[in-house]
DNA sequence: CCAATCGACTGATATTAATCAGGCGTTACC
DNA sequence: GGTAACGCCTGATTAATATCAGTCGATTGG
């Protein structure tokens, strides 16, 4: 329902006037004057505001002067309330911007008019749709989180059967690749695009000191690389395979074309890297102010998320990589979670994720 | 400029009022009475309609019933003209929806105030949508560095001289923002594109302890809020002035529509955003493994690339929170840094990087 | 004008996690 | 079949950095 923030100073028209908006159904938010009731917009995000004009602390001009330049508050229908019938207090405060004046004392009938009538204004003014036809919010879902691109399985899928680019066929053959094998390296010009068939591969950063940061870990039905050819730059990490993989290269023109030939792909791409980059950012964020055991437990719960059944299966140095931390303390910290029954961990090393729940909420 | 439909019956006060808003810069339109009226102004598409009540053939109530129905109308501000100063009938006329109501007979001053009042206020609340043409795609100069949006400045001048997208235009209102203000919150639905024309911004993210992750500085001339419009999700983080700032609006949808109508606009940001991609997981890897010391060098060149002058004026608390460290390690840093004269810093805290190379070089 | 607040800074202490060193079991390989 | 190599793990030590507690000076507000 509508919220709507009554700010005003006499405790009798405040009150009785809060009385009829809840008994017309409106959810009612009051302040006594204009200094709490700005404090109470913030907080409450009210749809429409009805704000006395003389006021203690901060008159009701005021607290429009702040609606207006505060982007938050700016686009909240805004009503005022006065004694005043003066035609100059009446064009003072439509000047400032508000959208209604209503003048005191006022029947119940007055007000409730008054309020729908902005609410309808201000529906139409303000279309509410999403224009979908612009923006496309496609039937290519992000189900695979924003750190993978399953929905281009499905887009090449599309953009097969229109045919125009054939060479993006499933047809294509197969390239094989043993484990812990460098796919490409730091510093590589980037020639195509890789699509992971089978098989697991990560990519990875390393500082001068030699020590890696794993940045992505893909599996079957990934593509991966397109980083350097969406910033058409050099690589600036390196993809290595985890195990045996079967990839399918997609050559890089045939790639920009695609993604200039439907405004829907890139729509996706922007989606894609947008997300990612909000991902990264609250990765650095954790990184800066959570302990290590958060950190560890953070990325467990991405990765059984992420991964196949749930069961991560991935080398201490790996998971540390990824961590940003001493393979030592990894462990250590394993460890720990599996004492507390938080996770299991098999003879093969492989690590199950037993209360994520427990795993999410404990805060050290 | 700004075209004014004006509706009025009286011969007098037609020509008259018209000649007022020429002279104040307007183009104005003029109608006999509301029939004529309204074919006007769906031929015209005016951005303000000033409407006299009591008219032959239709009056001024059954216009806004019009333009309330017509969806190519209801957008437009609507301020009704009328002899009556009864409150009936300035209450049936704002209930109807009028957006303001002026009473004959008034003064230029008054007249001119009301309908700056109500431009600047559509301004805020709405953005209109114009059905988009697509225009020849520019040259866009490449140049401009990952972090920051200068090209769709340039973007925005073309889109201005083809002039289909008249809310772009550089008359927008600028709005101003005190220091220390929120322009918009994690968790807000992201209603609009800010550019920055004078003061600084920074963005937040926050974790659950309270503490604070600066993700991004801005300067005039830059762009900021866009993640969330691209990713078509809620604000992940906060948007704060620095100090006093004038900020411009871009609509959602106005910036949407000018996203997809040029291929060559979307793989500007897709590049921008696959860059910023890069530099976050590059900022992941220094932030897993480098030196605190070695940390706070890194931002302090980066910074000294990109502040103008190359001075850095920022408190320490959010050079602490850029890099994600405490403000004390900070502060000693900085101090380590002064006495080795790598920099020197002013009276007033800011700070200048002496020795860029050296800084660079150092490696603990 | 004084008190309160705030920002820059310093010293002492506590805490965290990296590093170093090594054990133990399994696999790989001559 | 032996041994070298490797991955997982543990203990002790050490280095780095956060935290706590406060000083000092400038600015702000009543």
């Amino acid at each position: 329902m509508m919220t709507i923030l009554l700010i005003e100073d006499n405790d009798i028209i405040r009150e009785n006037t809060a009385e009829i908006l809840e008994l017309a159904g409106y959810t009612v938010h009051t302040a006594e004057n204009g200094k709490i009731g700005v404090e109470r917009a913030l907080t409450d995000k009210p749809d429409l505001v009805i704000c006395d004009i003389m006021m203690p602390v901060l008159d009701g001009y005021g607290v429009l002067h702040i609606f207006n330049k505060n982007p938050q508050l700016t686009g909240v229908p805004f009503i005022f309330l006065s004694a005043k019938i003066e035609r100059t207090d009446f064009r003072k405060g439509m000047d400032l911007g508000a959208d209604d004046y209503l003048t005191k004392p006022f029947d119940e009938s007055e007000l409730l008019s008054a309020i729908e009538g902005r609410i309808n204004r201000f529906q139409n003014v303000r279309p509410q749709p999403e224009p979908s036809a612009v923006w496309p919010s496609p039937e290519y879902d992000r189900s695979g989180g924003p750190a993978t691109a399953r929905w281009l399985e499905q887009f090449m899928n599309d953009a097969r059967q229109v045919g125009n680019l054939q060479s993006l066929s499933t047809e294509r053959k197969a390239h094989f690749v043993r484990k812990k094998q460098y796919i490409y390296s730091e510093g590589d010009e980037p020639t195509r695009l890789y699509f992971l068939k089978s098989g697991t591969v990560k990519t990875l950063r390393s500082n001068a000191g030699g020590k890696e940061f794993v940045t992505g870990l893909y599996n079957p039905g990934d593509f991966f690389g397109y980083l350097a050819l969406l910033d058409n730059s050099d690589h600036t990490d390196s993809a290595v395979t985890l195990d045996d993989v079967e990839l399918i290269y997609i050559p890089k023109v045939d790639f920009q074309q695609l993604l200039l030939a439907d405004p829907a792909v890139s729509a996706q791409f922007i989606k894609l890297l947008a997300g990612r980059v909000g991902e990264r950012e609250e990765q650095l964020l954790g990184m800066a102010y959570n302990s290590l055991r958060r950190r560890v437990a953070d990325t467990l719960l991405r990765l059984h998320g992420q991964q196949p059944e749930g069961i991560i299966q991935l080398s201490r140095d790996d998971l540390a990589a990824m961590i940003g931390i001493a393979t030592e303390s990894l462990i250590r910290t394993l460890s720990e979670f599996k004492q507390d029954r938080l996770i299991e961990m098999s003879a093969s090393g492989s690590i199950q994720v037993m209360q994520p729940e427990k795993l999410l909420r404990s805060n050290w």
